[in-house]
DNA sequence: AGGCTCCTTGACGCGTTCTTGATGGCAGCA
DNA sequence: TGCTGCCATCAAGAACGCGTCAAGGAGCCT
């Protein structure tokens, strides 16, 4: 049950490094070496923590780190030979959640790991299951049911579906919202919420001209119900 | 509505730079220069996030860390002249969320700064829920029942139950109602605080014309009473 | 390159909410 | 009694927010 870290890196001494001073702290080690076997081990082995340099053959590594993004919000700490500070910038509002410029020391990436692990445990318990009488949602396995069969929900529906769960029976803000499914520089595209609450009804109201579950409260937010 | 950042700094030169950037990024913030006062800080103003250097005067930085932690999980990041690795792993592993070694950029601090902050969107404490003979309100979820049943209420009528909410059991002035709902440059309006609470009362009162709990006080204000 | 899904953005009609003015009631006062 | 504040109530136009649709564009897969 121990934690996994993917480290995505194509210098072997420094892979060979890491792999070493991972493993004998307990962590199991994956290895990646390009963009394209990181997004693939992403899917895959679902890790705990990821370890990004910046320097692939392949893909650029700000655009690795926005694409594994974009599906889950596992911690990333991204390793770089370069010291510029635009990259440090550039990496840290893409979503990257720490920096660290080679050379580094083993001990203060491991720190640095160790702190990054510890916040993503203390994240917020997964949502329950829900069912209802017209449809049944499941966040974990991201599974959608409407009478049964099967329902396809984009990434963001399913985002913007946990915020308006997490919080079910209260009327949630267009700001937090937003905020919640599109990031915090986010807070006054509320036509957004808009065209999602419109397909969500199509794909989960019985009637989605008259909704049942997707409340809008008009000029505060939005409630789900059930 | 912004957010509070809690500078913990003795050298003015670097508290000068660090209160004029993030000023101007819209950050609140405030300054402490004692391990001590930044102790009472955290209690007091409830940061959303704290910059903290580890060469205080009075108390070790480390041990601020530890105790800020013992009673909060605000973002902690930390600065310090030091480049000795051993600090950056002990303070890492007491709780600090991010570590930045002067001399720094302040384009790199800021991002980190952001980065930090982008995980914890702490909402201000909210208003306790409120129970009477007659109706309910809980602010929290934006969700008012008058006999156990729903009450749709407006946005503008939220802001104003919610300022009268706030001081209930005190007559409040025209000109603070108005500010609080309309914004700092109304005060005049006395017409616009008739007609909605006559519309709240409408809503949640047993028998509007006879108010048990929205008080009028000639020339003065209103009073909410429960 | 092509098709596909998904996200963003603008436009339009409609219903709700806000603003504003008018009317009348009530109390205090000369 | 008449006058003067201050308030409650009502109603109507203006302003705003929402649902809906569709086009454009970016990214991804084959």
């Amino acid at each position: 049950m121990s934690q996994r870290i993917l480290v995505v890196e194509d210098d072997a001494p420094i892979v060979r490094t890491l792999r070493i001073n991972l493993r004998a702290r307990g962590y199991e080690v994956d290895i990646a070496t390009s963009g394209r076997a990181a997004l693939a081990a992403v899917d895959e082995l679902v890790p705990d923590l990821i370890l990004l340099d910046l320097g692939l053959p392949d893909i650029d590594g700000v655009e690795v780190l926005r694409r594994v993004r974009r599906r889950s919000d596992v911690p990333i700490v991204v390793l770089t030979a370069r010291s510029d500070a635009d990259d440090k910038v550039e990496a840290l509002d893409e979503g990257a959640d720490d920096y660290v410029t080679k050379p580094f020391g083993i001990d203060e990436l491991l720190a640095r790991v160790r702190a990054n692990l510890r916040r993503s445990l203390s994240a917020p318990a997964p949502l329950p299951p829900v069912h209802t009488d017209d449809f049944d949602l499941d966040f974990a396995a991201l599974q959608a049911r409407r009478d049964g069969r099967p329902v396809r929900l984009t990434p963001t529906e399913w985002k913007l579906l946990s915020e308006l769960a997490r919080h079910h029976g209260t009327v949630i803000p267009h700001t937090q919202l937003l905020q919640a499914v599109w990031g915090p520089a986010y807070g006054r595209e509320a036509n957004y919420l808009r065209v999602y609450a419109n397909q969500l009804r199509r794909k989960l109201e019985p009637d989605p001209s008259h909704p049942r579950y997707l409340i809008t409260e008009a000029g505060m937010g939005y409630c789900l119900r059930w």
